[in-house]
DNA sequence: ACGGCAATCAGTCACATGCCTTAATTTTGC
DNA sequence: GCAAAATTAAGGCATGTGACTGATTGCCGT
């Protein structure tokens, strides 16, 4: 049947992972309703050219794949950097638990990475961005860091701390996808390193947490 | 021959300004690759299925027209705004000129609006990124509001300086977008009005140029 | 009024895609 | 080992697409 995530024979997670890997860059480099289901399934050296929709059942089924494949590795290293943060109240250390999972995975991954790239197109194509920001939810790490950043400004009105926290995802995923693609393309990145870029996006991201809130008019 | 941006008789710039309109609608609704120049001429009336490519060329002519279109509305509230801050050395009086221009747009558009989605997208398209970050530049009120808030922050290291300003066009990008989806779905947006959209985005904004710059380490 | 020409319409063609069917091959449960 | 299930291979079919072609409409200046 259409393989759901339960555990099949090894050569079938194998070439499922690497459906994932290559549907990712695919996704990442031309776009992701740009490249069909036959494309990612012959890149991937399937003959079967309906090998995606053996394998997970549609494109959208593929894309949530992808994202919980990634998922699931950052999220170790959230729960690493949380172990450090938890307890303390400044934005600044949650701000960093929020954005160094991401970066250190970047880093971690090698030369060159898709999956900045990828997120940020999902995140903006209308008929995957209702999901995204639904598995983003299931990470537990994830929303203890949301609510200790929160515990930190307790002053700030709720629909501000809305707007700031979308804000906030917002920069995040396509301020890495930016120096990805920088990377990609040979152009100067305006940070030197994922470090360098991490840095930079938590002195940013606390800048914005913290800004006063003025009045309308 | 293939409208160039010459001026045509009255019919084909109606025409022309009609595939326009509805290209940007359609393009917001369900994306820029997923919907077909064929969909985009038979939704805008057209009879002839390659209408897109009589009068553009090709999807990324037609993508530009789009933008330029638009461009070109805001860039006179955008003169109009910076006649009001020129000579200021307030960050956030710059900051307020670089997002009252498109919001004001938006909100005087009436409602719905999908110019915001629409340029979220093809921002973040491999296909069309490129294109967009190009035709931005033509904007000389746009270049002179840039110089402005640059002039604000002489301390801003050269690399920080760059990394911000490509955040801050993320941030104004997505954010009117994200607002504009959620008035288009019905969801709660987390502002009330565009005014008050621009008033926490320009909080927001300001809060991150000034931003101090940690060292790393 | 009328002839020229831009603009629009209508139909066609080659091609890619998604989905389906069938067969071959591998893995699993026993 | 062996039968059954799972996976991969291979090809076909209907549909939608971009590009091309020729016919038709309607506006323009003379």
């Amino acid at each position: 049947m259409t393989g759901n995530g339960v555990e099949r024979t090894s050569r079938a997670v194998a070439t499922r992972q690497l459906i994932i890997e290559t549907a990712e860059r695919l996704f990442a480099e031309r776009g992701v309703t740009a490249v069909s289901n036959r494309q990612v399934s012959e890149a991937a050296g399937q003959g079967n050219n309906t090998a995606v929709g053996y394998h997970f059942g549609g494109k959208a089924d593929l894309v949530r794949a992808i994202v919980r494949d990634r998922h699931q590795r950052v999220e170790h290293l959230r729960e690493e950097t949380l172990a450090q943060v938890r307890g303390s109240v400044t934005v600044r250390d949650w701000v960093a638990a929020l954005v160094l999972p991401t970066t250190r995975h970047l880093a971690d991954s090698g030369s060159p990475t898709w999956f900045a790239r990828f997120a940020a197109q999902a995140a903006t194509e209308p008929a995957f961005a209702a999901m995204i920001t639904e598995e983003a939810l299931n990470s537990p790490a994830l929303n203890e860091i949301r609510t200790g950043l929160d515990a930190c400004l307790p002053q700030l009105p709720r629909s501000v701390r809305q707007q700031r926290a979308e804000m906030a995802r917002t920069l995040m995923v396509h301020t890495v996808a930016d120096r990805e693609r920088a990377l990609a393309d040979g152009t100067e990145p305006s940070a030197e390193s994922w470090d360098a870029a991490a840095h930079g996006l938590i002195d940013a991201l606390t800048g914005m947490w913290t800004a006063p809130v003025t009045p309308l008019h």
